[in-house]
DNA sequence: CCGGCTATGTGACCCAGGTTACATACGCGC
DNA sequence: GCGCGTATGTAACCTGGGTCACATAGCCGG
């Protein structure tokens, strides 16, 4: 590996993951090893539930969607993990030495690079900024997670569709059976509720494209005390 | 404070929090004094949605039940601190320095030490058993809810009652408010399946206490799918 | 033993959301 | 421009669970 290429590879390591630059010369090499970096196409699996965790991954590119799934093929997606993140259900149960209790799967082409367990707990020990990096990460996942719970317990479905569709960047482009596995809920309710927000004037609906065409009161529908 | 004292101080604090024992000697004598020692009665509120936190508290005795409120006055428990544990949410917000995210209230009476921020990031960075201990916290809660979740997306109601049933030893004194706060619901909703679980002859029903009777059914229909 | 408070039982009713079962409709490859 | 696979519309129907409005029933203090 010549040097250019390690400081390309360290480059797009840092531009992620700033807390690793204070990481120890020799835990850097491992970790920029050629080797290290791995892809996932879309769609593929990283984790199932249930199965051992092997290290920590960093994620450079793309995205991946943590989801429960039910007996009967309904999905609910937990979170998302955006690179410089990290799926801390991984550190979760690196740390907690369980397995994982949900899957993972890569939203779009993945590129990541797997800390591996040891070189993980060492550095936890060893280096302030990634140990900040990580708890920071756990606070940030336990909020939302925390705030998942009350809008699924409390919150009707049209006001979930409503911010879901409000947090992404117009216009949409997604499946309605996408949209309900991000829920928790099925195609045929979606559709059927994004075609009341149509009639409404709130969306304008295509083939796998959705177009808000009124922020302000879907923003009003999403708010709205039940 | 003599010196029998700070050792039954001490002893308590051990008893609950084995990793504190590596404290050093400074963070535990100002963790001891006798101020530190807080006492809550039940039902008292130990902090609000929003408001900031001021510590890493240390539950001796008593549980704390942490939940979300929705606006119309239902409630959802989110999870529960027992002594040894900690109120993650705490840590959480801590290190995030975000405030907190749900309300937390005292159970049963309740005897807690609080450490301070400044004593915990220490720990953090310079005790790796307290430091483990955290994780452990962190990794096991995170774990929790999403289990949650998965729960109250995708299980009825009843089983959801069922299960919360068998976790508890019989017979159960609780009312029936409590129980649907805890799932979320509302009381008539819970009276109705605990009547409907009595029809059946799976738990037997008196002023603040249901009586389980047949744990085998009640585990089978709390494990049915759908 | 009476009055009042708290916990429960219960029925009528309603609504969100899930299920089933099709009917299109769109877009792409050939 | 035909055919097929995928995405969507949609109607009828069902059910879980929440809401409302009371009726009781234990329980405790005076």
């Amino acid at each position: 590996m010549s040097i250019t290429e390690v400081s390309a590879a360290a480059d797009e390591l840092f531009a992620r993951y700033p807390a690793l630059r204070t990481l120890p010369a020799a835990d850097l090499a491992s970790l920029l090893r050629p080797q290290g970096r791995l892809q996932v196409p879309g769609g593929g699996e990283l984790f199932a539930e249930h199965s051992p965790c092997l290290g920590f991954p960093l994620l450079l590119e793309g995205t991946i969607k943590v989801v429960k799934s039910a007996p009967n093929g309904r999905e609910m997606l937990l979170y998302r993990v955006e690179p410089g993140g990290s799926c801390i259900i991984t550190s979760s149960c690196l740390l907690g030495s369980s397995p994982y209790s949900a899957r993972g799967v890569a939203e779009t082409p993945v590129t990541l690079r797997m800390l591996p367990t040891p070189a993980f707990d060492r550095l936890l020990g060893e280096c302030p900024p990634f140990r900040g990096f990580v708890f920071q990460l756990f606070a940030e996942r336990i909020a939302a997670l925390m705030q998942r719970i009350e809008e699924i317990a409390f919150q009707r479905l049209d006001q979930r569709l409503a911010r879901l569709l409000l947090g992404r960047s117009t216009p949409i482009r997604s499946t309605h059976q996408a949209l309900a596995e991000e829920l928790g809920s099925v195609r045929e309710i979606v559709s059927r509720l994004l075609k009341s927000f149509a009639d409404q004037g709130l969306v304008a609906l295509g083939r796998e494209q959705i177009t808000l065409l009124d922020r302000e009161r879907l923003q009003g529908l999403a708010d709205a005390e039940r």
